[in-house]
DNA sequence: ACACGTATACTCGTAGACGAGTAATCGGAA
DNA sequence: TTCCGATTACTCGTCTACGAGTATACGTGT
């Protein structure tokens, strides 16, 4: 599905869910942005913040209102959202509550090559990623706390959703833990014999082949 | 921390942990990939492919051995990873597993822009998310369970991983439409009205406002 | 034997992402 | 008063990602 965005890149959607409220000029909503705290999962770029305004418009999904010269120098060009963006950003927002897609977090992609480390070292950097991690979540479950006497729920629930998934990752990664350290880990004898002799068994081998066949 | 990687793109980890096996043209390797599966988290990008086998190459973690001029016509150059390149493919997983970075997962994007449709509709589409996700993970469930007879653990961690965290997601989501649905989450007042009047209440205008102090 | 679909193996142009740099203003400290 | 560093507000060029297109070989039904 995923229909293709004529702007794809998430910072436009932050954008017209900010120039929604009433028109801005760029580095304004940048501002807006970093005080509602979203720079805090999404950094803004700043290349990318004036190329993707830029891209909006060209779209027709912002319009430029005025230029302002006050004070200051350069013109600031001031946009509003158009009747199109509206539609635009609900779509947009339909379709990423809606429709799972597939992701691709780090630590799966770590996890799939996980064997290029031998056992040992590969079970120690889990072990402080699920420490660094814990604590994390620590501090920021406490900020949410603090926070939230301010802010309505309405716009926390990604942090807390951030929140229940990183819990997530915590359990399973310490049960996971868990297993390589005390050996239950299924072929960890296998694992451990790659590294020491540089050769799969066998059988093994032969599965890691496959697909080679080719040539 | 985050150490800016010569070739950045996680497609170039996937190259390496290939060639690691043995000297390949890049085809090939794309061919490999699929056949283990990673396609399914990863989709091929040719253009990519290309581009990053030959920043690869640029950066000394890969090296050309032989161009074989077989049958078929165009010229391919086989490839074979060099010590630099092993040493980048060991630290580069040590670093995704051994720290966890800020990730961004579409849904939380959504959710943080989720004021934009009205209540009831997203309620809706957090239903159906739900619905789908939950299907997704059995079927997913099923499919390891059938390969997990042939496939060592070791291969299928991050496949594993990936279900718990989905699991994780379900288990959330399924409490927020709960007190979506049973009118429990607070503030659902204060959004249906400000989609019935266009207005918020003033003192969250207010909050909503902070940050345009500039100008 | 040949036509046609499918798999192989790329190439290239373009749009986009980004970071480092720039330049003006403002508020103090010296 | 002027000098300095921080903040504001952007610009520009580079590097990257990607998708659509291309072109040949291979198999196989007629």
């Amino acid at each position: 599905m995923a229909k293709r965005r004529r702007v794809g890149n998430l910072l436009a959607l932050a954008v017209l869910s900010t120039v929604i409220q009433r028109p801005m000029h760029p580095y304004e909503m940048a501002s807006v942005l970093r005080e509602r705290g979203k720079d805090q999962d999404m950094k803004i770029k700043w290349g990318s913040l004036y190329t993707v305004v830029a891209n909006l418009e060209k779209h027709g999904l912002l319009a430029a209102t005025e230029s302002v010269k006050q004070g200051g120098r350069p013109e600031r060009t001031v946009y509003e959202i158009t009747d199109a963006g509206r539609e635009e950003l609900k779509d947009w927002v339909r379709e990423l509550l809606g429709t799972p897609e597939p992701e691709q977090p780090r630590l799966a992609t770590g996890l799939s090559v996980m064997a290029a480390l031998p056992p040992a070292e590969a079970t120690e950097l889990l072990r402080q990623r699920l420490a660094t991690l814990t604590a994390q979540i620590e501090a920021d479950r406490a900020m949410v706390a603090e926070v939230s006497k301010e802010i309505p729920r309405l716009f926390m629930v990604e942090t807390e959703y951030d929140l229940a998934i990183r819990a997530a990752e915590v359990t399973w990664l310490a049960s996971l833990v868990d297993e390589l350290t005390n050996g239950t880990f299924p072929g960890l004898a296998m694992w451990q014999a790659y590294h020491e002799t540089g050769y799969l068994p066998p059988d093994l081998a032969e599965l890691a082949e496959r697909g080679s066949t080719t040539e």
